[in-house]
DNA sequence: TTCACCTGTAACGCTGTATATTACATGCCG
DNA sequence: CGGCATGTAATATACAGCGTTACAGGTGAA
């Protein structure tokens, strides 16, 4: 099981509008050609985004910008922002347990809050991860040659 | 995306060898029955679960018991024991960022150590979660009616 | 020792999801 | 108004999860 590389399409993407927004004009094919995936994958990618309010969307001059700063935006944004997890949850519970049962009757009860306890915590650590972050160390990478 | 049930079955199956794992004997399909699925997903997180030491098989009037108490058995054994996410890590990355690009030539060693903290943290709360944790909510459901 | 039963595992099918790709309608900007 | 970019539907492919059947192998009990 993993998560679906939108999530990293998406901080790709986010990370190259910051990088070359203001200089040049952005659009699908030219974020799909530095991320090396599908301009439709892009523009959907990018559909969340702008409907998450992290960009915004133009055809003209301008093309597509950053409605924030780098350090206000965060992994947890943008996670949420492409549906990286089912709304059922992180964990994918076995569907029938048995009710008569004493275990399979109160299996589910049992477990929920504390499955939820582990992927709230995975997601508080990714609001504490910002755009802002990336890009410093992008930097410092090009920087050392 | 959702990890995969075998986790919330090896859950299930530990929990209901620890509740009448001494005075009936447990089979795959006395499991199964509780649990709700086939017995041969059964036997393959058995297996698993085996393999991390977690339970001993015999086929004798003992059938299949735990080796440790329950306090000692975390969920993230389990996790582990089921392999519930992939070696390459929780999160896909997009395969072919594109090296001519600044950003994408470095953006995957600036989000990788991002993506494993995150991952580690969920992992972090797996460890702090135990069957007995599990146990004592079921048997304080039961005693409700 | 034998036999019944259980485990271990391979093989196959079905379904759902992720990603790629083509195609085209729509809409905005110059 | 015309060109180009976005939005989106339809389809194809690959793969993972889960179910199911089948059977080989082993262990324990009589």
């Amino acid at each position: 099981m993993q998560i679906s590389s939108k999530f990293t399409i998406g901080v790709h993407l986010l990370a190259v509008i910051d990088y070359l927004g203001e200089d040049e004009k952005v659009t699908s094919s030219v974020l799909a050609g530095s991320i090396g995936v599908n301009p439709v994958i892009v523009r959907n990618v990018m559909g969340n985004l702008k409907e998450a309010g992290l960009i915004s969307i133009s055809q003209g001059k301008s093309g597509i910008s950053l409605t924030k700063t780098p350090d206000q935006i965060t992994f947890y944004d943008v996670y949420k922002a492409v549906d990286s997890v089912n709304e059922d949850g992180l964990f994918h519970f076995h569907e029938n347990p048995n009710p008569e049962c004493p275990i399979g009757r109160n299996i589910h009860k049992a477990m929920d809050s504390k499955l939820e306890r582990v992927q709230m915590c995975m997601e508080e650590e990714m609001r504490k991860i910002t755009l802002a972050d990336v890009m410093s160390d992008i930097q410092n990478e090009l920087k050392k040659n």
